[in-house]
DNA sequence: GCTGGACTTGACGTCGGTGTCAAGGCATAC
DNA sequence: GTATGCCTTGACACCGACGTCAAGTCCAGC
């Protein structure tokens, strides 16, 4: 089959298939006049890599597997490169995580914050600012909780 | 203070700062010879956008907590454009969440299946072939991941 | 006066995975 | 012949938050 088929048959764009081909994940053979030519064995290729990039794993991290495929194996992942890269994955994901969860946790603390003092901000608030402040006091910025860093 | 002292205070580089001003978060007096000149509002001010950018916030996203400062409030988040993007960008990261376990519970199973079958790779590769392999032990499957990176 | 450091504006480079355009070759259908 | 459509290579655009270089200005110290 020719570029447009096997992109239409593994879900991506012509454009993606040569730009793996550029980076050494795939290659094909050329028809007379030069058209690439590829088979079944190439479209298992693309969606093996089209799934990891999706789960979020880099162009170059595919590259394991996609040599493994080529190498003969059943499956991306039979190689321990690949399981390596999974693990190294695994741990970048779990690291993330644990960071997400941090940032969420300090979201919804703000969130309660702010919900309590909710009523001092949207009493009349319609256009010109952001927030005009309905307290007539604090005129001086100096006093106030230093850095949240 | 000048800009040098302003990215030193607020752990930042000069180039940010003026990127922050391009785009209209940041604001600075100029002296007689047209050095940008800073106070304490606007290193609180700095400090502001650094903690959301460091948490994951766009630069544009900052915006409402910028103005809500600006505006005269003692924190950036007593506005309710800034509650506003709190609440989307907790909805965003909750979401990121959900989809990041799923991938981390894919790559688990992923390694424990790999895990099951690793002798299936193990045995003539040396050299041509991504699937070499280094030892003849290392037979502890999921017991600890070293993680070697 | 001279050196050196901090400042100014302007502009290009970075990273990754594409989108998109340009200009042309080739093949099938009418 | 020509219209249509797929293919080719090449190259620029994009997003975001800067890094970095260039060339010039300003100021303090010696």
């Amino acid at each position: 089959m020719r570029i447009g088929e096997l992109a239409r048959k593994a879900g991506t764009s012509t454009r993606s298939l040569r730009y793996y081909e550029e980076h050494g994940l795939l290659s094909a053979r050329r028809s007379a006049n030069g058209h690439r030519e590829y088979d079944e064995a190439d479209l298992r290729l693309v969606r093996e890599i089209r799934g990891l990039l999706t789960i979020g794993f880099a162009l170059e991290e595919t590259r394991p597997f996609v040599e493994c495929l080529r190498s003969g194996h059943e499956s991306g992942d039979a190689c321990p490169a690949s399981v390596e890269v999974y693990r190294r994955k695994l741990a970048e994901v779990e690291d993330y995580l644990t960071r997400l969860t941090v940032v969420r946790d300090h979201l919804r603390a703000q969130l309660s914050k702010t919900d309590d003092q909710e009523e001092s901000c949207t009493a009349l608030q319609l256009y010109p600012d952001p927030c005009r402040v309905p307290e007539p006091s604090s005129p001086s910025p100096t006093t106030s909780s230093p850095t949240p860093s």
